[in-house]
DNA sequence: GTCAGTGCAAACTTTTTGCAACTAC
DNA sequence: GTAGTTGCAAAAAGTTTGCACTGAC
């Protein structure tokens, strides 16, 4: 998805991280890369895995979707989070930046944008700290649970 | 530790939550409450459950305290954050809001107050969403690091 | 007395590790 | 050629579940 353009300056940029530490360009970690690229939301490794298999891209190991992953956000390419059980990433080039709303009946994550936070937590001054990146997770119900609830009134909660 | 006040307070809370949700309010509950609320910063359940057996306070399961964290996040007394592979769970009542430097080098979890950022977290706006509470974990390289680094000068980054 | 809650161990899920085979350099 | 990578399977780590027993109501 999105353009092919970005695809190449993402492939770039992993080259010439491999490169700087002296990592491997193993076609593996390519293919991952790109698979990770073509999805437009979070994912985890289980995700990556079924999809890489099922598209007959490549066929890898989870371990190695692991190693590689850790690469990866090691290469800012991607992003780490923690929601639930199992890790969930995505990817961060050329992707808007964007908050995480998390409703806590149904578990669902959304996410929103919101230029005027975004641009106030950039700006914040943490001392004695240098900042590469942050996650804002919000805690709280969603429309759907929030209408489900009104309506139904059976709940105790 | 901090003061008995609102230890009572916090024992309150729970057992109206309990009440509400017509939970029986077992010693084994009350037992992880106080003990939670002994500690000052984060803790997985392993920590907690050897805090609890070294104490001699009250000897409970692993599933105990799984169950009753549960209950406790439920009645807004104990948040849970995921960084790193085990869950780390703080109490929330009368405990400073602060957010979550996270350095990407050593791990180290650093908890800051921004008064500016935090009103201003607070009072943004997220349509369709019913905010509860919310997390700020930003990753960087800490001052130990940074400093480490700039004296070795050995890294390839 | 009843059923929610508990302890224990087994099961399950996610992630890491050890080792032989492979391949990028 | 050789060391970094990979795949596989086993192990580890964290959490959940099943079941018999206990105790709050």
């Amino acid at each position: 998805m999105e353009d092919k353009e970005s695809d190449k300056i993402v492939e770039q940029i992993f080259t010439e991280y491999l490169n700087s530490k002296g990592h491997r360009k193993t076609p593996e970690r390519y293919a991952i890369l790109d698979t990770i690229y073509s999805i437009d939301d979070h994912f985890d490794i289980d995700t990556l895995y079924s999809l890489m298999r099922e598209q007959g891209k490549f066929r890898v190991s989870r371990a190695t979707l692991y190693n590689t992953i850790t690469l990866l956000i090691d290469a800012q390419l991607v992003v780490r989070h923690q929601f639930g059980n199992s890790s969930q990433y995505e990817k961060t080039y050329n992707r808007f930046i964007h908050h995480h709303l998390i409703c806590t009946k149904c578990g669902k994550i959304i996410e929103q944008k919101n230029k005027k936070l975004q641009k106030e937590i950039e700006a914040a001054e943490f001392s004695k700290f240098e900042v590469s990146h942050y996650s804002l997770y919000v805690y709280g119900v969603c429309d759907i649970c929030s209408k489900g609830n009104k309506k139904k009134k059976n709940q105790t909660q």
